[in-house]
DNA sequence: CACAACCATAGGCGATGCCTTTGGTTCCTG
DNA sequence: CAGGAACCAAAGGCATCGCCTATGGTTGTG
């Protein structure tokens, strides 16, 4: 790229004169002192190469350069204008895009509400709301590409991470046997249960299954994953047609099981176990307004369903 | 108008910063050193009260703000080369408009192949031939509207003019009197004529007639105008018509009257006089290239026709 | 765990921009 | 026609800006 030699001062000394047809009146327009817009005129026609004025003892007139230039010299001033004005308004929420990351099961809990609130709020503005996979989430978080997030972890450690919790959500057993739900499900009768586990894809990283191998850790068990799938409207679906069952949040629980397996039902574990919902976002970084916004609106969606903490 | 706080110069190092994602990449494209780009980048941020970038350990990311930002800079910046160009352009005759004055009658001293010259030289500009009368353009001249111009002028003296002469022009008398013409006219006939005289409205400052003035200086009359009448095809006419006689530039003779007063002859004056054509500009201007194309090319065309000097 | 990549900070230096003063020119007016 | 008013140019001084080098801190990688 050319590193233009004009600058956005002479653009404007020179409109200012053009319009005047003085450099006097100019600077008095401008708030500048003549010598200065004289020479500001002097130096824009040097590195033209051109004269844009002829001096005529009182005041000044443009030259047909001068002429020619005008038009362009007004757009530049505008485009830049227009370039303030723009950052403005995505500053005041006015346009522009709101991105925040969202755990992968934000559908349940609330995540159409979330935005309809920020729309609300905020009618002109885009909402991104990243959330395919806690995993890739993290990574954006990582690598800078979103700034902040609301996801279900495991745990509140994270390497050059903040990680604020704020609600939690019990994890409970659902079954379509009433025996299997008829009081809470131990660690050793989990670890001998047929499962169907949602989000294959990141099961490594999944916080429910954390939280389950961390439960199950003292009995020297894996927990028993039966069927993998992807989502977990598929899993409590199977858990309806009696294939396995499963564990999932309590939040989705109430609402898939009326919906996809209306002869399941569930129980809590015993003891009780919990994911954690966080925001989170790059230790040291400093949240902009946008993001502060997300932050607090998602937070009071969160605990309006889970337990606050 | 608003005096904008930000600058040519943090917009492209914005810009080099976005595309490659790093300050020290960005640096290097336009030329700087890291830090010049980083100062430019937070002083930025901080005129526009947003951040820009995150700074995640390795390179920077754009915040949407930096996404909503980059189009209007990229604007700006084209807007600032067209601008340039266009000046370049026209600097280099490929464009733009070449402003000259000329005396009235130039349609009859190669005016369209003044134009034409011009044209065939540079076929992008536009030409702006200034003549309707004299007085008007050495009004624009001392006003500075008109950088230079070729006039006929009576007298190379004018306060702050600086005038060139290139070529004479001898007045000549017409009639449709064969007797009136057999010899030369002396002062004293032409005292006794009846004649019609062309650019009546400025009369005072013709220079046909304050030549005429002054061979009549001697003999205490004011040349002896009967008719008078706008422009000198009418004078022509009129003279063929046996009206009156008239006093008229040679060349202007030779083409009008076979054309409009066949039976019209001329003769010279006694002793003879000359208008001189001259080009006049501001004392003390320096000349542009396009006014020094229009002088050599203009005074190419008139002593082609008139007298060089 | 050490190294490489990258950004932030600090200090120094030259250039830029602005100001005031002054001089010269043009234009108007008494 | 002479004096004054309006206006631009030039010169000198001062503060700020922009850029540089050197250095330190942090992150990601082999």
């Amino acid at each position: 790229m050319v590193v233009s030699v004009l600058s956005l001062h002479q653009l404007t000394c020179f409109l200012a004169t053009y319009e005047h047809g003085s450099l006097t009146a100019a600077a008095e327009e401008l708030g500048y002192s003549q010598p200065s817009v004289s020479e500001q005129i002097r130096t824009l026609e040097k590195s033209l190469g051109v004269q844009l004025f002829r001096r005529v003892g009182r005041g000044v007139v443009p030259t047909t350069v001068a002429d020619t230039l005008r038009p362009h010299a007004e757009q530049v001033l505008a485009a830049v204008d227009e370039a303030q004005q723009s950052v403005q308004e995505v500053k005041n929420f006015e346009k522009g895009t709101i991105r925040f990351g969202m755990f992968g099961i934000a559908r349940l809990y609330g995540g159409s509400r979330l935005i309809a609130d920020v729309l609300t709020r905020y009618p002109g503005v885009r909402v991104e709301l990243i959330g395919q996979n806690s995993t890739e989430v993290f990574e954006d978080l990582r690598r800078g590409r979103l700034e902040a997030a609301m996801l279900a972890v495991s745990t509140v450690e994270s390497e050059g991470m903040t990680v604020t919790p704020v609600a939690r959500e019990e994890l409970v057993y659902i079954s379509a046997d009433p025996d299997r739900t008829a009081s809470p499900v131990t660690a050793h009768r989990l670890s001998t249960a047929s499962l169907v586990m949602a989000e294959t894809t990141y099961r490594a990283v999944d916080s429910t299954r954390i939280t389950l191998r961390q439960m199950l850790h003292e009995t020297g068990r894996n927990p028993p994953s039966r069927i993998e799938v992807e989502d977990i409207e598929t899993a409590v679906e199977l858990v309806g047609m009696g294939f396995a069952d499963s564990v999932v949040p309590k939040g989705a629980a109430q609402q898939l099981l009326p919906r996809l397996a209306p002869n399941a039902s569930w129980a809590s574990l015993r003891p009780r176990v919990y994911d954690t919902f966080a925001v989170v976002h790059r230790s040291g970084a400093i949240l902009s307004p946008a993001a502060r916004l997300m932050i607090e609106l998602a937070t009071k969606r969160i605990q309006a369903i889970a337990e606050p903490l």
